[in-house]
RNA sequence: GGCGCCUUGGUCUAGCUGGUUAGGACGCCGCCCUCUCAAGGCGGAGAUCACGGGUUCGAGCCCCGUAGGCGCUACCA
């Protein structure tokens, strides 16, 4: 390939030894920077709260958008120690928000980089365009909770504001990423609800929408095309180093007490050839700025900024031809017209390297929103050990999705001072980013259960009638399909939090067990044998339904002079076997006239 | 090591321009209701607002500093 204007490409020396190692400043007590650094960053908070509550008592529209470019000063012009930098940063001098009906620009105007250039971008959570948002997870697993609550806010945000939401699956990493993963995940988040507009099609590996594939794995070409416009461009060039050695020479530095360089060997034209001949390709790094600052506004977090002599360069395609995760991430976010990137916190320190290849591509940025991580109860990282994370398992135990999204969308979220219970519909009309909290959330399942009991009694018999009955069918209780089950399901609903609940507690309904001791002695103890014969005599002349059924035992005990507690819980055992069971008079009628005489006929013979 | 983010009861959170008995929810305890258990209703315990200074008549909210947790610094995402 050709590869012209070579003068321009020599923004930084290549080798390890490069410049700017050379021009560091002397390194002062970390602790006593960090402190300073830290301070700086209240600071700069307070003045951004107080100038977002007086915009926002202002009645101005976006709370968080506008005073972010009232807060910046006009940049000085930092001498553009470079001549590119004339087109360089976007600026934002007019203060309008237009970054969203704009197409990002062709390659071909791609600015090279000059140092020491602030490089900007704007945040404007004000839609003033077509939203469109996206949820990226690799399937290398299940959905998990927090890729769930991901994908939950940027489903909520797009919908919210009438966008779309895109599913893309980060599947580069080819070792770990299986079809199976890909399956579940599309199945799980369609078991939630949040149905995408663009994105994987069907359970292959199919797309829909103007901007596929949707599989990273199949937008190999795309990334090798904008790998070489970075090349052309003398900002990414190939290393042969290894992991061990790169990881060698920074611990040797750390170890020394010097900063790591940030710069590496570059391998000649001839030594790549000469590798490949060996048979071994190189890994591409992106040559990053070495010097200045970048900066952005996060949704969230409000302005951040990183120095960039501090960022080493970075692998942006592995020596197997596929990308890292931020470079297939900036391209496909770019080409794929994401406006607002709604990820995980964890990503935050990764994207001034991102904004930087934005720029280098000669891409606007989109809006970032780095919303708090979900923890485990040990303040860890949400994993296995920490129970049930994975989506497919709340599925599995007979968890609403609606509970899902209700409890999903607090972790980190907050309609206001006191709603706990919100509507998936209520949701969509309500989320805003503004109100996504800064810091990370212990994931509570106790509190998860109690608001799916809210939903499942909440829910239609009709609709739980099928789930309830897949719960006692996994554990071996059949029952042919009919309106036995809906009646189940009324008679439960009311005391269930898990459905996977149910059948430990309910199999007595589905067969005869031996009677739990203190059921027995309950019996015994209320009289259950002296009312047997009343009782029988009752139940067959009853009509068997609830009500009826109801009425004809108060009267049973009125005129026999029985209390009714004592009545309610002869039946109860002697019938169940058990001391707690749903409601007496539909737990009878469950079990059918027949089965209830002869039950009761059993217990009379208990001693 | 460097850089970055975060910090209100056990947990999720509210607290808008400084003045509230620091509000709500889960969980816990008690009472009521009640055919058991739940659910529901009512009430209670539980927060020196990470810590230390400062400004102020007054600070969870502002300023300075410290600590702790987490993240990035990977040819993981």
């Amino acid at each position: 390939m050709a590869r012209p204007r070579v003068d321009q490409q020599r923004v930084r020396q290549t080798g390890r030894s490069g410049q700017r190692a050379q021009g560091l400043p002397h390194r002062r007590g970390h602790r006593q920077r960090h402190g300073h650094a830290g301070a700086l960053h209240r600071r700069r908070q307070g003045r951004l709260r107080r100038l977002g509550r007086r915009l926002r008592e202002a009645g101005d529209r976006g709370p968080r958008q506008r005073f972010f470019h009232l807060l910046r000063a006009p940049q000085p012009d930092p001498g553009r120690p470079r001549g590119a930098g004339a087109q360089g940063g976007p600026g934002r001098a007019d203060g309008r928000h237009r970054q969203h009906d704009r197409p990002p620009r062709p390659l071909r105007d791609s600015p090279l980089w000059s140092a020491g250039e602030p490089h900007q971008v704007h945040a404007d959570p004000q839609v003033t365009a077509p939203v469109r948002t996206r949820f990226a997870p690799s399937p290398t697993g299940t959905l998990h909770i927090g890729g769930a609550r991901t994908a939950l806010f940027n489903w909520l945000f797009a919908r919210r504001h009438g966008g779309t939401f895109i599913l893309r699956m980060e599947d580069t990493d080819q070792v770990r990423s299986t079809r199976e993963s890909v399956e579940q995940v599309l199945r799980d988040l369609r078991w939630l609800g949040l149905t995408w507009d663009e994105g994987p099609a069907g359970d292959d590996q199919g797309s829909v929408g103007p901007y596929g594939p949707y599989f990273q794995s199949q937008r190999r070409e795309i990334y090798v095309r904008y790998l070489d416009k970075l090349q052309t461009a003398g900002l990414a060039y190939p290393t042969f180093e290894s992991k061990a050695e790169v990881e060698a020479e920074r611990e040797a530095a750390i170890a020394e007490g010097r900063a790591p360089s940030g710069a590496f060997e570059e391998a000649t034209a001839d030594q790549v050839q000469a590798m490949r001949e060996k048979g071994l390709e190189p890994a591409w790094r992106f040559r990053m700025p070495e010097s200045g600052v970048t900066e952005f506004e996060d949704l969230v977090h409000g302005s951040m900024r990183f120095e960039n002599r501090l960022m080493a360069d970075f692998v942006i395609v592995r020596s197997d031809g596929m990308p890292t995760y931020n470079f297939a991430a900036v391209v496909d976010d770019a080409l794929m017209r994401i406006t607002h990137v709604l990820r995980g916190d964890d990503h935050l320190s990764n994207t001034p390297r991102q904004v930087c290849l934005y720029r280098a591509l000669g891409f606007e940025p989109p809006a970032f929103a780095h919303i708090p991580m979900i923890l485990g109860a040990d303040k860890q990282r949400l994993s296995k050990r920490h129970g049930a994370t994975a989506v497919g398992e709340y599925r599995a135990q007979g968890f609403l999705p609606e509970t899902l999204l209700n409890y999903l969308a607090l972790l980190g979220w907050s309609l206001d001072d006191k709603t706990t219970l919100i509507e998936t519909e209520q949701l969509v009309a309500e989320f805003s980013i503004e109100r996504v909290t800064k810091h990370a959330a212990v994931f509570d399942p106790v509190k998860l259960a109690w608001m799916n009991g809210h939903y499942v009694r909440k829910a239609d018999p009709a609709r739980l009638a099928p789930l309830i009955r897949e719960q006692f069918l996994k554990a071996g209780l059949e029952r042919p399909e009919g309106p036995w089950w809906t009646r189940l399901a009324s008679a439960l609903k009311e005391k269930v939090r898990a459905l996977s609940e149910l059948p430990a507690e309910n199999a007595f309904l589905f067969r005869r067990e031996a009677p739990e001791p203190e059921a027995r002695a309950k019996f015994l103890a209320c009289g259950g044998p002296g009312m047997l014969a009343g009782l029988l005599e009752l139940l067959r002349g009853a009509e068997f339904e609830p009500g009826p059924l109801e009425a004809a035992l108060r009267g049973h005990c009125e005129a026999q002079g029985i209390k009714f507690k004592d009545a309610v819980a002869a039946l109860r055992c002697g019938v169940s076997g058990r001391l707690v069971t749903p409601g007496l008079f539909e737990t009878l009628t469950l079990l059918g006239r027949e089965e209830c005489l002869a039950r009761l006929g059993e217990a009379g013979g208990w001693s």
